[in-house]
RNA sequence: GUGGUCAUGGUGUAGUGGUAGCACAGGGGCUUGUGGAGCCCUUAGCAUGGGUUCAAUCCCCAUUGGCCACCCCA
C-alpha cells in the first residue's frame, strides 16, 4: 500500500505530523565525552509548555484517529487513489503564487521566515500547492492522467485558536490532476460522502460554481458595480475586499452586508456556457449517486487558486457555529499553469481531521478498540523469569501478542495487570514449574488452570486458540 | 488581529484575606503461588509576574493559556 500505515496495526506508522523519519542520528549526543550536564542538574524554571494552538494527540484519541485514517486509506483503495508525502516547508513564494498574496491565509496567517541560508520558507498552510508542485516537479503530465494522489498530515495556520481550531491540525487531501470532466468532480464529493457516512454522519454538502477565467472576470466587474451602488451600507471590511477580492463580498456575515449582496449577481447566473455545462452535469451526476447538496450562491472560498467547482462540508445545514466546516474544496483548472507548469485541470478537496473526531465524539461514536493481547506471561522468582522472558520471545516470534509485567515480583500483582488488560490466557511460571518442566496456563475468564508441558507449550496455546475461535470467541490466530 | 469569558493535584470538583479538602486515576501494602471486591498507606495542586495588605490561592493589574464571538478556515 502507501507504506504509511499498515491500516490494521494500531498506533503504528500513521502518527500524525512524525509520518517519515525518526531521528536516526540521536546517538550522536549519548557517544563520546559531550557534556551533558542539564539533564543532570536539579531543574530550574518550568516546563516550557505546549505552544499556543498546538495539541497533542494522546493515546486515548488514537482509536479515533486510527479509524478516521483507516477510513481515509479504505476510500482511496476503492477509489484509487495512490498516496504521495509532500515537505512540511516550502519555498513561500509557492504559496504566494498559488494560494494567492492578497489571501488571509498568505497574508497574515502564515508561519514564514528565513532559513540559515536567508531564503523564505513557509510551514505549509494548505496541501494543494505542495501537491501540485510534485506533480510538475516530477514530470507527473507523463503518467497516465488522470494523476490521483492522497496524503495526510499537518497544516500551519497562524490563527486565534478556537475549539476546533488550531495552528497545527491534522487533514487529509485527495487531489485529483489532469483532467477536467465534470464527473471526477462528482467522483470526489462521492468519495467524501462515502467517508462520512461510513462514521453514520450525514453533513451537508454546499455547492457552487466561480467560474473560470473565462467569465469570472466580467462577472466580477458586474458584482463591483452593484457594490459600488452600495457602498455606504457596507462594512470596513467589505469596502476593503471591493478593492482587494471582490468576490469575497458575497460570504460577508455582517448583516448589513447581508442585506446588501443579497440582491447582487450571482455567479452562477453568469457563467459562460462551458462553466455552465460543467456545473450542471457535476449536479447531474451527483444526483445520480445520490448524494445530496445544498446549491450555496455565497459559497466561495479563500484560496485565489479556484475555478469553476467550489464546495464545503458542513457539519449541520445552518452553520451557525464557526468551526461547523468539516472540509472543503474544488477545481483548481488553472493552478498548475500559474506554477509554471503546463495548463492541467485539476480537482480536489481537504478535510480536517481534528473536525470529524470532534464530531465523532460529540455523537458518541465508538472506535473500534485495539484486540487486548492473546497470552500474559507471569513469573516468580530469578530462573523463572528468564525462562520466561524466553517464552516471551518465543511467543512474539510466533506472531502472538503477548503481554507481561516481568519487572514486577508477586503473582498477585501480575495477575491484576493481566485482567486489567482483559488477557485471554495467564501463563505462569514460577518455582514449581521450573522444577517439573511445565508452565500453567490459566483462563483469565473461567479461572481454569492446567499444567502444559513446557516442550509441547507452543502446538499446545496454538490448539486452544484455534478452539476459540472455532467459537468465534476471539480474534484470528495468527499464521504460523 | 478585535471584543468577551475563564484558570485549584494527571482528571473531575470543594473551599477560604491567615497557604487547601474530596472523588477517580497513579504508586505501595493487607506474610513474594493466583486477578476482577474490600481495607490501609502514599504521591501530586491554587497558571506566571507584579501590586494592595501584617498576611494573598482569594482583592487589583499585567502576562500566558483555554474557551466564545468576530475575522478566516479544516
Amino acid at each position: 500500500m502507501n507504506g504509511r500505515t499498515s491500516a490494521t496495526t494500531a498506533g503504528k506508522g500513521n502518527a500524525p505530523g512524525r509520518t517519515g523519519s525518526s531521528p536516526r542520528g540521536g546517538a550522536s549526543g549519548w557517544s563520546g565525552n559531550v557534556a551533558q550536564p542539564d539533564v543532570l542538574k536539579p531543574p530550574s524554571g518550568k516546563l516550557p509548555q505546549l505552544l499556543r494552538g498546538m495539541k497533542d494527540i494522546l493515546p486515548v484519541d488514537q482509536p479515533y484517529w486510527n479509524a478516521v485514517l483507516n477510513a481515509v486509506d479504505a476510500e482511496a483503495r476503492a477509489f484509487s487513489f495512490e498516496y504521495i508525502e509532500v515537505p512540511v516547508l516550502e519555498a513561500t513564494s509557492l504559496f504566494k503564487r498559488s494560494v494567492g498574496e492578497a489571501t488571509d491565509i498568505v497574508e497574515k496567517e502564515m508561519y514564514t521566515f528565513a532559513d540559515k541560508g536567508g531564503d523564505s520558507i513557509s510551514l505549509r498552510p494548505e496541501f494543494t500547492a505542495s501537491v501540485a508542485r510534485a506533480y510538475i516537479e516530477h514530470g507527473m503530465l507523463n503518467q497516465p492522467q488522470p494523476v490521483k494522489l492522497y496524503t495526510v498530515g499537518p497544516l500551519f495556520r497562524y490563527e486565534r485558536p478556537q475549539a476546533g481550531r488550531f495552528r497545527q491540525h491534522t487533514q487529509f487531501n485527495f487531489e485529483v490532476i489532469g483532467e477536467a470532466h465534470s464527473i471526477v468532480d462528482a467522483q470526489l464529493m462521492l468519495l467524501l460522502d462515502h467517508f462520512y457516512r461510513g462514521f453514520e454522519l450525514t453533513p451537508s454538502f454546499q455547492i457552487n460554481s466561480i467560474g473560470d477565467a473565462n467569465c469570472r472576470p466580467a462577472y466580477v466587474k458586474l458584482l463591483k458595480a452593484y457594490a459600488q451602488k452600495h457602498k455606504e451600507k457596507l462594512c470596513e471590511d467589505c469596502r476593503e475586499r471591493l478593492q482587494q477580492n471582490p468576490l469575497r463580498l458575497l460570504d460577508c456575515k455582517q448583516p448589513g452586508c447581508h442585506e446588501v449582496l443579497r440582491g447582487a449577481p450571482q455567479t452562477v447566473d453568469h457563467l459562460c456556457e462551458a462553466c455552465k455545462d460543467h456545473f450542471v452535469r457535476v449536479l447531474e451526476y451527483l444526483d445520480e449517486v445520490d448524494v445530496s447538496y445544498v446549491l450555496n450562491p455565497r459559497l466561495v472560498r479563500g484560496l485565489d487558486y479556484y475555478t469553476r467547482t467550489t464546495f464545503e462540508v458542513w457539519a449541520s445545514e445552518d452553520e451557525t457555529g464557526a468551526q461547523a466546516a468539516l472540509g472543503g474544496g474544488g477545481r483548481y483548472d488553472g493552478l498548475i499553469e500559474q506554477l509554471c507548469g503546463r495548463p492541467t485541470p485539476a480537482v480536489g478537496f481537504g478535510v480536517g481531521i481534528e473536525r470529524v473526531v470532534h464530531l465523532l465524539k460529540e455523537r458518541g461514536f465508538t472506535p473500534p478498540l485495539p484486540a487486548p493481547p492473546m497470552f500474559f506471561v507471569a513469573q516468580l522468582g530469578e530462573p523463572a523469569r528468564k525462562r520466561a522472558l524466553k517464552l516471551f520471545n518465543d511467543l512474539r516470534a510466533e506472531g502472538y501478542r503477548v503481554a507481561e509485567a516481568f519487572s514486577k515480583e508477586g503473582i498477585k500483582h501480575q495477575l491484576e495487570v493481566a485482567n486489567r488488560l482483559k488477557v485471554q490466557f495467564a501463563l505462569i511460571i514460577g518455582h514449581k514449574e521450573m522444577i517439573d518442566e511445565t508452565i500453567l496456563i490459566r483462563d483469565m475468564e473461567s479461572g481454569i488452570q492446567e499444567v502444559l508441558d513446557f516442550a509441547k507449550v507452543m502446538p499446545e496455546l496454538r490448539k486452544r486458540l484455534e478452539k476459540l475461535q472455532a467459537n468465534g470467541e476471539t480474534s484470528p490466530v495468527p499464521a504460523a
